[in-house]
DNA sequence: GTTAGCACTCAACGTTGATGAGTGCTAACA
DNA sequence: TGTTAGCACTCATCAACGTTGAGTGCTAAC
């Protein structure tokens, strides 16, 4: 037993109108709703022979039917209509990225926002950590009171900034000679490296300590947080508006895993090529298996990351996919518009 | 009829047990668990007159009572225990906080992630907008490529920053000099008359092009954002574990409350006082009849705002307020430690 | 190979009756 | 006069049961 052409078009249309309507759909529906040309009870022979071959599955012996795994995957892979992708337009994505260059995080954010918007559905980002980012630049800004704003830029372009109390003496002047004799002695060098290079400018004495302690407060702070992964979820709550997830439980489940850092992130490592798509029992997880993933990576300067959607498996991936791509393009544009 | 002694600790009994198990609570309930001292019958009797005062509500003949909003009202006014400032202790906010000085962003993320946390309740924060915040320093700090970073701070010590291209001839020293003579020549001056002074540089030409309308657009956006009410909010699903909105419809209809940035900013203006309590019906909402909103103001610098809680009616307004007057508390300590 | 017809299955829904928690009332008691 | 035991009554909850209708699989005819 093959798969025809005939076999492909009807398992296309139940796959259209299961992720439409979350109802399990019967031969009947098919004839009135698609084109297919032949009456109910040939495609009830059809639809056995799929359901034979692992495509569909039968909830109980009355119901319709519903795309298996194996059947959503072959949709990704060649049934897909690329006509999908022009269902909304590019220029969507102008309204959430304007015109304005963004630091990597704040590009992030918007890039996670603009795909929960678009697709309502769970959007993810993760950026992998990079244990050895090097200090490009180190400034003192003056702020009201006496304290200052101490910012640090990495060769990667991550910024990071905190406030410090400095004695009042300090002009802005002042705050700059120090910033720029910290910048010369600490450029170039890996967050780790800086921490200890200040223990060894402070035992020296000399300069202002509390300058001192705040730099090394901050890097060890960034080196801390820039070797861990980090992970922005934006729209969990989508979630709610899935039938399937009308179960209370299920609900509460699928957050609390989309709250749970470390297993988004073991979710979210992305099996390689510029979009991965992970269907339900494939991501291998118990409580996932009626869950789908979908992620693209992106680069910005040195960074890759990964931007991605999780949500049930009746998702319409050509959609999904569309918005994914062209939200990890921009953004790798983004970067390159930066420099 | 008149509320003497035993009506009220009957009342209380009830509302302790309420709140804590959701369940309408019957007399032998109260008789077995709380120690009156009394019959159920007797008990039955206070009920009913407690009911006839408008203090219990009755969800249907044959169930227990339910304290209304008038009993809640009357127990966060009087009845309250202050024992229960005591179910936690004030080092807990310690893990929060650190030692860490911030900038006012920072520190209200800390804030509403603590008190969400805390009292496993949907926070909110509100800041009110400033509309004539004054440029306090701008700087330009060097950042990988053609880029640098601007960073504006205002005299409340609001700092945002973005990234700008600059002619790649610029180097730290340089940048020094622009953003020296630019603080000299903006400080003091609102986010408003800045882009007109701006302009009217640009239009002198000489300066770097880039540099101006860099600033121009940051201190446009500064503006309006600062105009604007900012809104913060954490652990909305929170409600989710709370079985009065165990009705989907009714966890939705919340999550899109607290999701609508107007709606909220209405429903914390806080009527006044450092802690305000606002019951059920007396938010004035429809859709909010059965929930509460309390709210603590704080001040950090200049900025006057407001940390809140939003949940169901029943909840546990002792901790909740000692929770709420900690947190407040320890912002406005916070930014006398940054001074 | 396709289709009409028909028996069969089973979730969903509404009905019914039993159960039990809880009340209100009354009468007796201290 | 306040308190309590007893009892009839109410009503949500739950399980059991029959009905309905969507949908299938099989067979026989085209």
């Amino acid at each position: 037993m093959t798969l025809d052409d005939r076999k492909l078009r009807i398992l296309c249309a139940i796959i259209d109108d299961y992720v439409e309507t979350a109802v399990p759909v019967g031969s009947r529906t098919i004839t009135k709703r698609y084109d297919i040309g032949v009456s109910p009870a040939t495609i009830r022979n059809e639809m056995s022979d799929l359901t034979e071959l692992g495509y569909l599955d039968q909830p109980h012996v009355s119901a319709g039917r519903v795309p298996s795994g194996k059947a959503y995957r072959l949709y990704v892979d060649r049934l897909m209509d690329s006509r999908s992708s022009q269902d909304w337009r590019d220029d969507d994505a102008d309204r959430y990225f304007g015109e304005k260059a963004l630091q990597m995080e704040d590009a992030v954010k918007t890039a996670v926002q603009a795909i929960s918007d678009l697709t309502r559905l769970t959007a993810v980002a993760v950026l992998p950590g990079q244990p050895d980012m090097r200090i490009e630049t180190l400034q003192l800004v003056p702020m009201p009171g006496d304290s200052a704003l101490l910012v640090i830029v990495t060769d990667s372009g991550i910024v990071r900034d905190t406030v410090i109390r400095v004695s009042s003496r300090l002009d802005m002047d002042a705050l700059y000679a120090i910033s720029r004799m910290l910048t010369e002695g600490l450029a170039g060098h890996t967050l780790r490296e800086v921490q200890d290079m200040l223990d060894a400018y402070a035992s020296r004495g000399g300069a202002d300590q509390r300058v001192l302690s705040g730099v090394r407060d901050l890097a060890a702070q960034m080196a801390r947080q820039a070797s861990e992964d980090s992970v922005s979820v934006e729209g969990a709550h989508n979630i709610l508006n899935y039938p399937e997830f009308s179960d209370l439980n299920k609900a509460r489940a699928f957050l609390s895993m989309v709250e749970t850092q470390d297993r988004l992130i073991r979710l979210m490592s992305t099996p390689g090529g510029p979009i991965s798509v992970q269907i339900g029992p494939e991501l291998g997880i118990q409580e996932m298996t009626d869950c789908s993933v979908v992620n693209a990576s992106f680069t910005y300067g040195g960074c890759r990351g990964t931007l991605g959607v999780i949500g049930p498996m009746r998702m319409p991936y050509g959609h999904v996919i569309s918005v994914l791509s062209t939200i990890s393009r921009r953004m790798t544009n983004l970067f390159a518009e930066v420099r």
